[in-house]
DNA sequence: CGTAATCCTTCCAGCAACTGGAGTGTCAAG
DNA sequence: CTTGACACTCCAGTTGCTGGAAGGATTACG
């Protein structure tokens, strides 16, 4: 008996557990990812799932590996860019590795950067809420800061 | 000799070294903002600059004021809308202090949360880094992570 | 006086990466 | 037969700007 095909049949079954064949609930659940952030996936072109008979989206097993791939790359801050470029090497057989390094680490870099810049803000403003005493009265040195006219 | 006022004048000069009322280009120069941001400042309601019987937009000192308020407010990463609060109470007279340090408090608390997100990404891309070859073997730890079926 | 350069204006569109909602269709259970 | 949970598409909104087109104003130069 052929399981999860997509051809017209009324007693057809979308999960079955033998062979991966589920739908966007189901994928969702698998993933971690919204339904809505899967149907924007395949919007853009990142996963191709096929239709079954009824129009519903019909994700198999390397749908849902991508799904997992990408909501692991995202995770970990990669651009959308990124995990499209990544996804694709994931897929070639003949890539290099330094292809896929060389994404990490400018990523890094980019991440290094934010949190530097985080940092710097965050150490202004605890300095600020420090002096701050954040009582009933109008003085404040946060509003000082930043209202104040010298550099 | 009225200098800076906003009636049809053919000689009518916007700068002028005594009363400060300045054109979009000069707010820009004087606040680091970018002449589009700043029009888009005024258009979210942030700042009510008047217009010259031109059209133009004038800036006086107190809207260059509120612009050089904003910058620092945005550079430390507060929201627009935290910016806008912040705004009405730096015009509030009998603002609490404690007001405003709650708005801090919170978005300090914001900031960190993304440090410590964005330093657990950094450590795991730091570990796939280090791990991962980057020559022209296929073969990564990189992609591996990212395709792992397990937890 | 003409013209070129530099302003200024408005409005519309786009970025990233979704998210929410309207309006409608489908399907299985009770 | 109806209810509820799903599915579909499409449009609009989020944040904080940024770019560009199309046109008007002003100033400097020759």
């Amino acid at each position: 008996m052929p399981v999860g095909l997509f051809v017209p049949c009324n007693t057809w079954k979308m999960v079955d557990v033998m062979s991966i064949a589920v739908s966007i609930k189901e994928a969702a659940d698998l993933t971690g990812l919204p339904a809505k952030t899967i149907r924007y996936y395949e919007d853009i072109g990142l996963v191709a799932p096929v239709r079954a008979a009824n129009g519903y989206r019909v994700f198999h097993a390397n749908d849902v590996h991508k799904l997992k791939f990408l909501a692991k790359g995202r995770s970990l801050g990669f651009t959308i860019e990124d995990c499209r470029t990544l996804l694709a090497l994931y897929s070639n057989e003949n890539r290099a590795s330094s292809d896929v390094k060389r994404i990490a680490k400018d990523h890094m870099s980019v991440i290094d950067t934010k949190i530097s810049e985080l940092q710097a803000m965050r150490e202004t403003l605890a300095h600020l809420v420090a002096t701050c005493a954040g009582d009933d009265r109008p003085d404040c040195p946060i509003i000082n800061e930043l209202s104040s006219v010298g550099e």
